[in-house]
DNA sequence: GGGGCGTCAATTGTCCGACAATCGGATAAT
DNA sequence: ATTATCCGATTGTCGGACAATTGACGCCCC
């Protein structure tokens, strides 16, 4: 009854092509932002048909290696952070996160992250800062909702923490973190305050390069999203859903 | 000189039959596992040629929601993390992630990690921590690579803490952080002692499910590349490259 | 009756050829 | 110099075709 024998993989031919053109890329033998052989001419050099070859093509078209600027010559290129994490947060939302994970994760990303950015941030980040600040005050006032802003918020300040690997973990996450505080605060009006005084206090923590302040206050921020859920009563192991689903209506990439 | 307008997006044709199918299975019209209507199918019900519902199934392919078994019928899914982490880690990799960032992302996520394993690891998974840890010392002796075994240790914490959100978040890291570490190990003999001498506290710490010791020992554990990173003489502001190149050799799935 | 085997239609992977639309660029006209 | 016109190259989409493989059904034998 021994399981002796795997399946022995024949991968079909618009992968291969696929795989061909991917190992080109990560070898460095074609770099970002060189434009690819036509479609005809690696359907002749693979020795397969050119519908074969764009089905290989579309592989790497989703995978982010390779991009149709506008309607024309393919080129090389980088994968997109942005593409990258919010088909990461897809996947988590189909695998049903919950709230309470999705804490946790912002409680090990958040305040590490604020903590780096302290001595590392700039003055255009900072004025950006600021500005969102003034825009989530002017917002809240309206009592109109502060997500997106509050997203911004936090990725600019991981964008100030100069660390892709750190921007890349926490992305994902707070995709559908934040549009989960969302709800707290049209529950919880008096919430919206508490964000606004933490995020002045984490501001001022960056401004004066207080890597200690920063990350405290981010802490205390964080904590008390968890703090608002159970004083508001609401489920927190249970899947955040589709709260983030008109996020990201991301098309053909317009161009640069 | 006012940037008014964009570019107006086209979608094609196949795009639009990824997003459609995509909407259907977000949306839970079609579940994981369900199978999808075949090909021809899909083509008359959207009034396009079955060549472009195949390009359009590529890219569902690729980004998970969507695989073919063996050679058959389509069937709808979750995106595999595994698969998911794997393009991430490369994407960094082309992005040229130095071992520094690398090291911060695992300083903010691998004590908590390892803080949240601790109260909720069950016995099945301290039994396989036991026996990683058993062939780590054994792959030591004989002066063999335990990079693998470096990352199983970590992986099968980070499941043991039960949390999907960071699971996700760091798996990209560690698929490349610990790689890097092997480069460290070759070059410092006596780091490998220090590597085994610390993932025994850290499951010491998890077996009396002591949250606190396993935390700070994942600490030291990690504080401890970077120290031997910078003994060993090794540029740490510099990106990893390839380390991890030959990981991953992901075709397509074997038959369950 | 149940398990194994052949048959057969359905489906996929690949190929071929075709064509309108669009793009890049060169050339001519204003 | 800018605009208009033309031409070849390339992409996006289509139609049809066919071998290989699969799934399902029915048949046979024990």
């Amino acid at each position: 009854m021994s399981q002796t024998f795997q399946r022995l993989a024949v991968a079909p031919a618009y992968q291969q092509v696929s795989e061909t053109i991917e190992r080109e890329i990560l070898a460095g033998r074609i770099k970002p932002g060189d434009k690819l052989p036509t479609e005809t001419a690696l359907a002749v050099q693979m020795g397969v048909n050119r519908s074969t070859v764009r089905e290989g093509i579309r592989l790497l078209e989703q995978s982010g290696l390779v991009r149709r600027e506008g309607g024309k010559r393919l080129t090389a290129s980088l994968p997109h952070y942005g593409e990258l994490a919010s088909r990461m947060s897809r996947a988590m939302v189909l695998h049903e996160v919950s709230f309470l994970e999705l804490w946790e994760a912002a409680m090990a990303l958040e305040p590490a992250t604020a903590r780096l950015a302290a001595p590392r941030i700039g003055p255009d980040l900072l004025a950006q800062l600021a500005d969102n600040l003034a825009r989530t005050e002017e917002t809240l006032r309206k009592g109109r909702s502060v997500v997106e802003l509050d997203i911004e918020f936090h990725a600019l300040i991981a964008k100030a923490a100069d660390n892709k690997a750190l921007l890349l973990a926490r992305e994902p996450t707070s995709l559908l973190f934040y549009p989960a505080v969302g709800v707290l605060l049209r529950k919880l009006p008096q919430a919206g305050k508490r964000l606004l005084d933490a995020h002045r206090q984490i501001l001022a923590g960056l401004e004066r390069a207080h890597a200690e302040t920063a990350e405290s206050w981010m802490r205390k921020h964080i904590v008390d999203f968890k703090r608002g859920y159970a004083m508001a009563g609401i489920a927190m192991d249970r899947p955040v859903e589709q709260i983030a689903h008109d996020l990201s209506p991301r098309r053909r990439t317009p161009a640069a």
